[in-house]
DNA sequence: GCTTGTG
DNA sequence: CACAAGCAACGCGAG
DNA sequence: CTCGCG
Protein backbone atom coordinates (compact mmCIF):
# COMPACT_ATOMS: atom_id res chain seq x y z
CA UNK A 1 0.00 0.00 0.00
CA UNK A 2 1.41 3.32 -0.94
CA UNK A 3 2.41 5.89 2.08
CA UNK A 4 -0.43 8.67 2.16
CA UNK A 5 -2.51 7.11 -0.13
CA UNK A 6 -6.14 7.44 1.07
CA UNK A 7 -8.62 4.48 1.48
CA UNK A 8 -12.40 4.74 0.93
CA UNK A 9 -14.10 2.19 3.32
CA UNK A 10 -17.35 3.78 3.09
CA UNK A 11 -20.07 6.31 3.89
CA UNK A 12 -21.35 6.73 7.92
CA UNK A 13 -24.41 8.48 8.13
CA UNK A 14 -25.82 6.45 11.66
CA UNK A 15 -25.07 7.80 14.96
CA UNK A 16 -25.14 11.40 14.87
CA UNK A 17 -27.86 13.18 16.54
CA UNK A 18 -29.41 16.10 15.10
CA UNK A 19 -27.08 18.57 17.12
CA UNK A 20 -24.27 16.68 16.24
CA UNK A 21 -25.21 16.60 12.38
CA UNK A 22 -25.38 20.10 12.41
CA UNK A 23 -22.23 20.88 13.85
CA UNK A 24 -20.16 18.34 11.80
CA UNK A 25 -22.42 20.00 8.35
CA UNK A 26 -21.49 23.37 9.64
CA UNK A 27 -17.43 22.27 9.54
CA UNK A 28 -17.89 21.32 6.29
CA UNK A 29 -19.52 24.15 4.46
CA UNK A 30 -17.56 26.84 6.38
CA UNK A 31 -14.15 25.19 6.16
CA UNK A 32 -14.66 22.51 3.01
CA UNK A 33 -14.01 23.17 -0.49
CA UNK A 34 -17.07 22.64 -2.70
CA UNK A 35 -17.23 21.18 -6.11
CA UNK A 36 -21.05 21.60 -6.72
CA UNK A 37 -21.67 18.39 -5.14
CA UNK A 38 -19.74 18.11 -2.18
CA UNK A 39 -18.01 19.62 0.19
CA UNK A 40 -14.51 17.95 0.95
CA UNK A 41 -11.63 18.88 3.49
CA UNK A 42 -8.49 17.18 3.62
CA UNK A 43 -7.56 15.03 6.24
CA UNK A 44 -7.85 16.36 9.77
CA UNK A 45 -10.51 15.31 11.69
CA UNK A 46 -10.71 11.73 13.47
CA UNK A 47 -13.55 10.20 14.86
CA UNK A 48 -14.18 6.87 15.98
CA UNK A 49 -16.99 4.65 14.12
CA UNK A 50 -18.41 1.47 15.27
CA UNK A 51 -18.90 -0.96 12.50
CA UNK A 52 -19.82 -4.84 12.30
CA UNK A 53 -16.77 -5.63 10.04
CA UNK A 54 -15.02 -4.80 6.93
CA UNK A 55 -16.70 -6.68 4.10
CA UNK A 56 -15.34 -6.27 0.53
CA UNK A 57 -13.83 -2.93 1.48
CA UNK A 58 -16.70 -1.51 3.01
CA UNK A 59 -17.69 -1.11 6.65
CA UNK A 60 -20.97 -2.53 7.18
CA UNK A 61 -23.57 -1.07 9.39
CA UNK A 62 -21.07 1.91 10.69
CA UNK A 63 -22.58 4.10 13.02
CA UNK A 64 -20.61 7.45 14.42
CA UNK A 65 -19.40 7.40 18.44
CA UNK A 66 -17.54 10.50 18.71
CA UNK A 67 -14.88 12.99 17.19
CA UNK A 68 -11.69 11.97 18.96
CA UNK A 69 -9.54 15.15 19.57
CA UNK A 70 -6.49 13.75 20.97
CA UNK A 71 -5.98 11.58 17.99
CA UNK A 72 -4.00 12.32 14.80
CA UNK A 73 -4.70 11.76 11.63
CA UNK A 74 -1.43 9.31 11.04
CA UNK A 75 -2.45 6.81 13.28
CA UNK A 76 -5.86 6.42 10.96
CA UNK A 77 -4.14 3.29 8.78
CA UNK A 78 -4.67 0.42 7.55
CA UNK A 79 -3.00 -1.64 10.16
CA UNK A 80 -4.99 0.77 13.20
CA UNK A 81 -8.11 -0.67 11.49
CA UNK A 82 -6.80 -4.48 11.07
CA UNK A 83 -6.32 -4.54 14.66
CA UNK A 84 -9.24 -3.06 15.55
CA UNK A 85 -11.41 -4.99 13.70
CA UNK A 86 -10.00 -7.96 14.43
CA UNK A 87 -11.34 -7.81 17.99
CA UNK A 88 -7.99 -7.76 20.13
CA UNK A 89 -8.39 -7.14 23.75
CA UNK A 90 -8.46 -3.73 24.65
CA UNK A 91 -6.21 -4.37 27.89
CA UNK A 92 -3.07 -4.38 25.54
CA UNK A 93 -1.64 -1.31 24.24
CA UNK A 94 -0.71 -2.71 20.14
CA UNK A 95 2.81 -0.55 19.59
CA UNK A 96 4.11 -0.31 15.91
CA UNK A 97 1.46 -2.04 13.58
CA UNK A 98 3.15 -1.26 10.77
CA UNK A 99 6.64 -2.44 11.58
CA UNK A 100 7.66 -5.23 8.93
CA UNK A 101 8.25 -8.40 11.47
CA UNK A 102 8.83 -10.69 8.10
CA UNK A 103 9.75 -8.50 5.26
CA UNK A 104 10.34 -11.41 2.65
CA UNK A 105 6.89 -12.42 3.51
CA UNK A 106 5.31 -9.22 3.34
CA UNK A 107 4.03 -9.54 7.16
CA UNK A 108 3.32 -6.89 9.48
CA UNK A 109 2.88 -6.77 12.63
CA UNK A 110 -0.77 -6.04 12.21
CA UNK A 111 -1.12 -8.82 10.70
CA UNK A 112 0.97 -11.27 12.98
CA UNK A 113 -1.22 -10.18 16.00
CA UNK A 114 -5.08 -10.47 14.26
CA UNK A 115 -3.05 -14.29 13.06
CA UNK A 116 -2.44 -14.58 16.99
CA UNK A 117 -5.76 -14.00 17.82
CA UNK A 118 -7.43 -15.87 15.09
CA UNK A 119 -5.51 -18.94 15.91
CA UNK A 120 -5.92 -18.49 19.89
CA UNK A 121 -8.02 -20.88 20.08
CA UNK A 122 -6.15 -23.75 18.77
CA UNK A 123 -2.62 -22.83 20.30
CA UNK A 124 -3.86 -22.12 23.74
CA UNK A 125 -4.49 -25.70 24.75
CA UNK A 126 -1.16 -26.81 24.09
CA UNK A 127 0.56 -23.53 26.27
CA UNK A 128 -1.59 -24.45 29.26
CA UNK A 129 0.06 -24.46 32.89
CA UNK A 130 3.38 -24.86 30.66
CA UNK A 131 6.51 -23.02 31.40
CA UNK A 132 7.06 -20.51 28.44
CA UNK A 133 10.08 -20.20 26.43
CA UNK A 134 9.87 -17.49 23.98
CA UNK A 135 12.29 -16.44 21.09
CA UNK A 136 11.72 -12.67 20.95
CA UNK A 137 12.44 -10.53 17.46
CA UNK A 138 11.20 -7.25 18.59
CA UNK A 139 12.68 -5.94 15.20
CA UNK A 140 11.65 -8.27 12.67
CA UNK A 141 12.93 -12.17 12.10
CA UNK A 142 15.81 -10.62 10.02
CA UNK A 143 17.15 -8.76 13.01
CA UNK A 144 18.41 -9.66 16.77
CA UNK A 145 16.58 -12.08 18.40
CA UNK A 146 17.36 -13.63 21.82
CA UNK A 147 15.47 -16.16 24.63
CA UNK A 148 13.36 -15.76 27.26
CA UNK A 149 12.38 -17.75 30.15
CA UNK A 150 11.84 -15.10 33.17
CA UNK A 151 8.93 -12.63 33.62
CA UNK A 152 9.94 -9.21 33.41
CA UNK A 153 9.64 -7.14 36.26
CA UNK A 154 7.32 -5.24 34.08
CA UNK A 155 4.97 -7.92 32.91
CA UNK A 156 1.00 -6.84 33.49
CA UNK A 157 -0.52 -9.08 36.68
CA UNK A 158 -2.70 -11.48 34.02
CA UNK A 159 -0.01 -13.14 32.82
CA UNK A 160 0.34 -15.88 35.18
CA UNK A 161 3.56 -17.23 36.46
CA UNK A 162 5.83 -19.87 38.61
CA UNK A 163 8.21 -19.23 40.83
CA UNK A 164 11.07 -22.06 41.42
CA UNK A 165 14.08 -21.38 43.83
CA UNK A 166 13.37 -18.13 43.97
CA UNK A 167 13.48 -17.85 39.81
CA UNK A 168 10.00 -16.60 38.02
CA UNK A 169 9.01 -18.03 34.74
CA UNK A 170 6.29 -17.02 32.15
CA UNK A 171 3.22 -19.57 31.45
CA UNK A 172 0.71 -17.99 28.70
CA UNK A 173 -2.90 -19.43 29.76
CA UNK A 174 -5.11 -16.71 28.12
CA UNK A 175 -5.70 -15.00 24.93
CA UNK A 176 -4.66 -11.48 26.77
CA UNK A 177 -1.16 -13.01 27.36
CA UNK A 178 -0.71 -14.28 23.95
CA UNK A 179 -0.96 -11.22 22.25
CA UNK A 180 0.69 -9.47 25.18
CA UNK A 181 4.09 -11.19 24.40
CA UNK A 182 3.19 -11.18 20.63
CA UNK A 183 3.21 -7.53 20.96
CA UNK A 184 6.70 -7.77 22.30
CA UNK A 185 8.00 -9.77 19.92
CA UNK A 186 7.50 -13.12 20.68
CA UNK A 187 7.32 -15.43 17.67
CA UNK A 188 8.17 -19.03 19.03
CA UNK A 189 6.44 -20.34 21.48
CA UNK A 190 8.29 -23.46 23.20
CA UNK A 191 7.12 -25.35 26.16
CA UNK A 192 8.28 -28.28 28.22
CA UNK A 193 6.86 -31.95 28.05
CA UNK A 194 5.47 -31.67 31.56
CA UNK A 195 3.00 -29.24 32.87
CA UNK A 196 4.27 -26.67 35.13
CA UNK A 197 2.97 -28.29 38.63
CA UNK A 198 4.08 -32.04 37.95
CA UNK A 199 7.66 -33.54 37.15
CA UNK A 200 5.61 -35.97 34.74
CA UNK A 201 5.51 -35.68 30.92
CA UNK A 202 2.16 -36.03 29.59
CA UNK A 203 3.15 -36.37 25.82
CA UNK A 204 5.87 -37.67 23.94
CA UNK A 205 7.63 -36.14 21.05
CA UNK A 206 10.17 -37.25 18.08
CA UNK A 207 11.82 -34.83 16.22
CA UNK A 208 12.83 -35.67 12.51
CA UNK A 209 15.27 -33.43 11.26
CA UNK A 210 16.76 -33.78 8.00
CA UNK A 211 20.11 -32.49 6.87
CA UNK A 212 18.30 -29.50 4.62
CA UNK A 213 14.98 -28.90 3.24
CA UNK A 214 16.25 -30.24 -0.14
CA UNK A 215 15.75 -33.81 2.35
CA UNK A 216 12.34 -33.26 3.48
CA UNK A 217 11.59 -36.57 1.93
CA UNK A 218 13.90 -38.09 4.77
CA UNK A 219 11.79 -37.01 7.38
CA UNK A 220 8.24 -38.11 5.33
CA UNK A 221 9.58 -41.69 5.71
CA UNK A 222 10.86 -41.33 8.99
CA UNK A 223 7.38 -40.26 10.04
CA UNK A 224 5.89 -42.93 7.76
CA UNK A 225 8.54 -45.92 9.35
CA UNK A 226 7.55 -44.69 12.83
CA UNK A 227 3.69 -44.12 12.32
CA UNK A 228 3.25 -47.66 11.14
CA UNK A 229 5.67 -48.69 14.80
CA UNK A 230 3.51 -46.88 16.48
CA UNK A 231 -0.26 -47.90 15.02
CA UNK A 232 1.58 -51.66 15.75
CA UNK A 233 1.90 -50.70 19.74
CA UNK A 234 -1.73 -49.22 19.05
CA UNK A 235 -0.55 -45.61 19.99
CA UNK A 236 -2.51 -43.02 18.93
CA UNK A 237 0.08 -40.18 17.67
CA UNK A 238 -0.31 -36.87 15.98
CA UNK A 239 2.28 -35.00 13.60
CA UNK A 240 3.00 -31.60 12.86
CA UNK A 241 5.10 -29.64 10.17
CA UNK A 242 8.07 -28.17 12.64
CA UNK A 243 8.09 -24.94 10.55
CA UNK A 244 11.52 -25.10 9.61
CA UNK A 245 12.89 -28.15 8.09
CA UNK A 246 11.54 -31.24 9.21
CA UNK A 247 8.52 -33.25 11.52
CA UNK A 248 7.62 -34.06 14.65
CA UNK A 249 5.34 -36.48 15.89
CA UNK A 250 3.32 -35.96 19.19
CA UNK A 251 2.39 -39.15 21.58
CA UNK A 252 0.00 -37.47 24.05
CA UNK A 253 -0.02 -39.82 27.24
CA UNK A 254 -1.84 -39.28 30.51
CA UNK A 255 -0.86 -37.43 32.95
CA UNK A 256 1.80 -39.39 35.63
CA UNK A 257 1.44 -42.73 33.55
CA UNK A 258 5.07 -42.30 32.58
CA UNK A 259 8.72 -40.82 34.22
CA UNK A 260 10.87 -39.15 31.72
CA UNK A 261 13.40 -42.19 32.38
CA UNK A 262 10.50 -44.25 31.19
CA UNK A 263 10.10 -42.09 28.02
CA UNK A 264 13.66 -41.50 27.30
CA UNK A 265 14.02 -45.05 27.16
CA UNK A 266 10.88 -45.80 24.85
CA UNK A 267 12.34 -42.37 22.47
CA UNK A 268 15.54 -44.26 22.24
CA UNK A 269 14.22 -47.36 21.37
CA UNK A 270 12.00 -46.52 19.02
CA UNK A 271 14.81 -44.39 17.39
CA UNK A 272 17.44 -47.10 17.23
CA UNK A 273 14.73 -49.50 15.82
CA UNK A 274 14.64 -47.27 12.76
CA UNK A 275 17.97 -46.55 12.55
CA UNK A 276 19.14 -49.95 12.16
CA UNK A 277 16.23 -50.51 9.80
CA UNK A 278 17.26 -47.96 7.99
CA UNK A 279 20.42 -47.26 8.50
CA UNK A 280 21.44 -46.12 5.20
CA UNK A 281 18.44 -42.84 5.79
CA UNK A 282 18.17 -42.19 9.72
CA UNK A 283 21.11 -41.84 12.50
CA UNK A 284 21.46 -41.22 16.04
CA UNK A 285 24.15 -40.08 15.85
CA UNK A 286 24.75 -36.46 17.83
CA UNK A 287 28.10 -35.74 15.64
CA UNK A 288 27.05 -33.64 12.69
CA UNK A 289 29.90 -35.44 10.65
CA UNK A 290 28.95 -38.77 11.43
CA UNK A 291 25.62 -37.92 9.87
CA UNK A 292 26.83 -38.11 6.61
CA UNK A 293 23.60 -36.55 4.84
CA UNK A 294 21.34 -39.14 7.20
CA UNK A 295 18.45 -37.84 8.96
CA UNK A 296 18.91 -37.13 12.87
CA UNK A 297 16.38 -38.28 15.05
CA UNK A 298 16.97 -35.99 17.93
CA UNK A 299 15.57 -38.59 20.89
CA UNK A 300 17.83 -36.48 23.27
CA UNK A 301 15.44 -33.71 22.30
CA UNK A 302 12.30 -35.04 24.04
CA UNK A 303 13.58 -34.84 27.99
CA UNK A 304 13.31 -32.75 31.17
CA UNK A 305 14.26 -29.74 30.18
CA UNK A 306 13.94 -29.96 27.28
CA UNK A 307 11.26 -27.76 25.17
CA UNK A 308 9.96 -28.46 21.66
CA UNK A 309 7.81 -25.65 19.75
CA UNK A 310 3.71 -25.11 20.16
CA UNK A 311 1.62 -25.93 17.65
CA UNK A 312 0.73 -23.13 15.26
CA UNK A 313 4.06 -20.90 16.89
CA UNK A 314 5.23 -18.82 14.07
CA UNK A 315 8.56 -19.56 13.78
CA UNK A 316 11.66 -17.21 13.11
CA UNK A 317 11.77 -18.20 9.33
CA UNK A 318 11.72 -15.42 6.46
CA UNK A 319 8.62 -17.28 4.52
CA UNK A 320 6.48 -17.02 7.88
CA UNK A 321 5.91 -20.37 8.38
CA UNK A 322 4.36 -21.84 11.31
CA UNK A 323 4.31 -24.96 13.18
CA UNK A 324 1.51 -26.84 11.16
CA UNK A 325 -0.68 -29.55 12.84
CA UNK A 326 -0.94 -32.63 9.66
CA UNK A 327 -3.57 -34.79 9.20
CA UNK A 328 -1.57 -38.25 8.83
CA UNK A 329 -2.80 -38.34 4.95
CA UNK A 330 -0.84 -35.22 4.23
CA UNK A 331 2.07 -37.00 5.42
CA UNK A 332 3.16 -38.11 1.38
CA UNK A 333 5.04 -36.69 -1.30
CA UNK A 334 2.70 -34.04 -1.85
CA UNK A 335 3.71 -32.24 1.52
CA UNK A 336 6.32 -29.23 1.53
CA UNK A 337 8.20 -27.94 4.42
CA UNK A 338 7.18 -24.41 4.09
CA UNK A 339 3.79 -25.23 3.08
CA UNK A 340 1.62 -23.53 6.03
CA UNK A 341 1.93 -19.94 6.74
CA UNK A 342 0.51 -17.39 8.78
CA UNK A 343 -1.51 -16.70 5.77
CA UNK A 344 -3.40 -19.35 5.15
CA UNK A 345 -2.94 -21.08 8.16
CA UNK A 346 -6.37 -19.70 9.79
CA UNK A 347 -8.12 -20.30 6.22
CA UNK A 348 -7.12 -24.23 6.30
CA UNK A 349 -8.30 -24.68 10.19
CA UNK A 350 -11.73 -22.61 9.17
CA UNK A 351 -12.00 -25.33 6.51
CA UNK A 352 -10.68 -28.69 7.10
CA UNK A 353 -10.40 -27.87 11.14
CA UNK A 354 -7.66 -29.03 13.56
CA UNK A 355 -5.40 -32.09 13.20
CA UNK A 356 -4.91 -31.68 16.70
CA UNK A 357 -8.41 -31.21 17.65
CA UNK A 358 -9.00 -34.41 19.72
CA UNK A 359 -5.63 -34.44 21.16
CA UNK A 360 -6.44 -34.23 24.79
CA UNK A 361 -9.18 -37.25 24.28
CA UNK A 362 -6.51 -39.01 22.94
CA UNK A 363 -4.59 -38.67 25.93
CA UNK A 364 -6.95 -40.40 28.25
CA UNK A 365 -7.57 -42.66 25.66
CA UNK A 366 -3.87 -43.82 25.76
CA UNK A 367 -2.89 -47.11 26.37
CA UNK A 368 0.42 -47.94 27.27
CA UNK A 369 0.39 -51.83 27.96
CA UNK A 370 2.47 -52.71 24.72
CA UNK A 371 4.94 -50.06 25.42
CA UNK A 372 5.58 -50.75 28.43
CA UNK A 373 6.00 -54.11 27.60
CA UNK A 374 8.67 -52.99 24.97
CA UNK A 375 10.22 -51.55 27.47
CA UNK A 376 10.71 -54.90 30.10
C1' DG B 1 10.23 -3.93 23.35
C1' DC B 2 11.59 -2.37 27.48
C1' DT B 3 14.63 -1.73 31.41
C1' DT B 4 18.96 -0.72 33.32
C1' DG B 5 23.69 0.77 33.26
C1' DT B 6 27.21 3.86 31.34
C1' DG B 7 29.44 8.13 29.50
C1' DC C 1 20.80 13.03 27.40
C1' DA C 2 22.02 9.10 24.01
C1' DC C 3 23.71 5.02 23.82
C1' DA C 4 24.40 -0.09 24.36
C1' DA C 5 23.58 -4.38 26.71
C1' DG C 6 20.70 -7.99 28.38
C1' DC C 7 16.86 -10.77 27.73
C1' DA C 8 18.17 -19.51 28.38
C1' DA C 9 20.26 -23.54 29.38
C1' DC C 10 22.68 -27.88 29.67
C1' DG C 11 25.45 -31.85 28.26
C1' DC C 12 28.75 -33.46 25.55
C1' DG C 13 32.68 -33.88 22.45
C1' DA C 14 36.48 -31.61 20.28
C1' DG C 15 40.41 -28.83 20.69
C1' DC D 1 39.86 -25.78 30.68
C1' DT D 2 36.83 -23.32 27.13
C1' DC D 3 34.36 -23.37 22.95
C1' DG D 4 30.61 -24.88 19.60
C1' DC D 5 26.41 -27.32 19.00
C1' DG D 6 21.53 -28.99 19.19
Amino acid sequence: MEKNELISIGQCKHGLDAKAAKTVKQVFMNNGSFNGKIYALPPAIVASIRTLDLYQGELREPSFQRIETEMDVSECTLERLMIDQAMLPASIDYSNPEKIYWPKAAINKAAYLVYMREISAFMLPFLQNRLLTLIRCPEGVEKESFFQKHLPDYAPAFIDRMTVDGETFMICNSLESLLWFANHGGIEFHVPFNQADTPYPNEIVFDLDPPSRERFDLAIQAAVVIKELLDKLQLISFVKLSGSKGLQIHIPIKEKSMTYEQTALFTQGIAQTVENQYANLFTTERMKKNRHGRLYIDYVQHGKNKTIVTPYSARKKDEGTVAAPLFWEEVNDDLLPQQFTIHNVVDRVKEKGCPFADYQIAREQQKLDNLFSLLE
